[in-house]
RNA sequence: GGAGAGGUGGCCGAGUGGUUUAAGGCGCAGCACUGGAAAUGCUGUAUAGGGGCAACUUUAUCGAGGGUUCGAAUCCCUCUCUCUCCGCCA
């Protein structure tokens, strides 16, 4: 969330910021209104005084005088009640206003950084670099085809289940899933991470907290008995795990890592990865994600983003790290790499990792704060997958995919999954 | 699902209508004492908004929202969360 005082004080730098994401941001409504709010609030405070002041001399009346009714204090009762008329009044419009206000500010998204590059959708995004040979053969099979041949899962049967966009996976696959997962879970907290199992059901107001609400609730599923939602992705129960606090600066930054089942409705996608692992209602994930120092934050993104790396280079992934531009931003983020890993079936990368630092922006909606010399400021947040699951298997399918049909697993993984060799049975 | 008890500052905890301007403690910070430290003593220490160059000042906030009252942490209503017991249950 934007700063309201920044919105009244500085209204053409809000917009102008904002316009960095690629369409035009007009917020003079928004600003007449925090203008209202402001005299409002003094109207409001300076009546509040007054009255304040009349109940004290009532209180000292009552005890000095030995007769509790008697006529000067009915007069000054009644001074007393015109105030509290007034003051609900005016109560009652700032009520509406403030109301009005955060449903206008919590749907403005985040600035975009300075330093990230301008453009306007995905074609405008940047390749940093590049790493591993990307195999680059004719005639490769698609992670699915070779799923189907090694029976790792079965899309039409958890049509059965649920719908389409689920998966069932079978045998060697969940066994696949399984590790990739412990194995995620085991580098990251031994590399300072603590691990964390949250809820998959989350609040309104934690989805309010780390910014999918209120503007994508169609992008989620709701329950319909209870105000929760499945679970995007774990950015948000992590979020709300220090929601309302102010974190000692001596503790930051906190580092957190999480394994998780994350549920979108992809709403919008029909037609697009229809099949296999890439995009699914239900996929698992393991997630990072920092609480840092607000003047660290640029350290932390580049470290963050390197801890998720580091998964794709132990499990010998072919990927590049692209730079997101200004209009191809997430909601909360003010600036995001992602990690691309290589479908070779596709000869092309796929994300398989977003690394963003989301600045003040989560902390000022979920109330996160701490104290650096006796001032309270409000922490920056970064988040980064690490990795996502189905699409590192898709990864691993394709990429390692042998002439036999067969399918090579990377090595540090052979621990993890128990064999080096997944084959036709 | 039924019955009951609760929610007070960074934390613990007192507080049943008017010096509560939220006691006391812990923690934290500064100072004193010390060769240095511990212990001790003193002082300070919530959050948000408004006004002011500043010292400072003012308003709100005791789970949330309404209400009663000149005045509410305290009384009433609604909601919410936590805990205990019973029931059900992996």
């Amino acid at each position: 969330m934007l700063d309201q005082k920044l919105i009244r004080e500085n209204p053409t730098f809000v917009e102008n910021n904002l316009s960095l994401r690629g369409k035009v941001y007009d917020i003079t409504s928004l600003h007449k209104l925090t203008l209202e709010r402001k005299e409002i609030d003094m109207e409001i405070s300076s009546l509040q005084s007054e009255s304040k002041k009349l109940s004290k001399i009532i209180g000292q009346e009552i005890r000095n005088s030995n007769n509790p009714n008697n006529q000067e204090l009915d007069v000054l009762k009644e001074k007393g009640n015109k105030f509290r008329t007034k003051i609900s009044i005016f109560e009652e419009k700032k009520r509406i206003l403030d109301k009005k206000l955060q449903d206008e500010i919590s749907k403005l998204p985040n600035f975009p950084s300075k330093e990230a590059p301008i453009g306007q959708n995905e074609n405008n995004n940047i390749q940093i670099k590049e790493w591993g040979n990307p195999l680059n053969k004719d005639n490769l099979k698609t992670h699915w085809e070779i799923g189907e041949n090694l029976n790792l899962f079965d899309s039409i049967k958890s049509t059965k289940i649920a719908k389409s966009r689920f998966i069932t996976l079978t045998g060697n696959g969940a066994k696949l899933e399984r590790a990739l997962i412990n194995f995620m879970l085991d580098i990251h907290s031994n590399n300072g991470y603590l691990e964390l199992m949250p809820p998959a059901l989350v609040s309104s107001e934690s989805l309010q907290g780390s910014g999918q609400l209120p503007k994508f609730s169609n992008e989620s599923f709701k329950c319909t008995n209870d105000d929760l939602w499945l679970s995007p992705t774990a950015e948000v129960p992590l979020t709300a795990f220090h929601k309302n606090e102010i974190i000692d600066s001596k503790a930051l930054p906190l580092k957190y890592v999480a394994y998780s089942p994350c549920f979108r409705r992809e709403a919008g996608s029909y037609g697009r990865d229809t099949k296999g692992l890439i995009r699914l209602h239900q996929f698992n994930k393991v997630e990072l994600y920092w609480f840092c120092d607000p003047n660290k934050s640029l350290e932390a993104h580049k470290a963050i983003t390197s801890d998720a790396e580091s998964i794709l280079k132990k499990l010998n992934l072919p990927y590049r790290l692209v730079d997101i531009c200004t209009g191809d931003l997430g909601f909360s983020s003010s600036r995001t790499f992602d990690l691309e890993v290589w479908l070779p079936s596709s000869k092309c990368y796929r994300e398989i990792s977003s690394c963003s630092n989301c600045l003040d922006f989560q902390a000022r909606r979920s109330s996160i704060r701490t104290k650096i010399d006796k001032k309270t400021s409000y922490i920056h947040t970064l988040n980064g997958s690490g990795l996502a699951i189905g699409r590192t298997m898709a990864a691993i399918l394709e990429n390692g995919q042998q002439t036999d049909g067969s399918v090579k697993i990377p090595d540090a993984l052979v621990p993890y999954f128990g064999s080096s060799l997944i084959k036709t049975n």
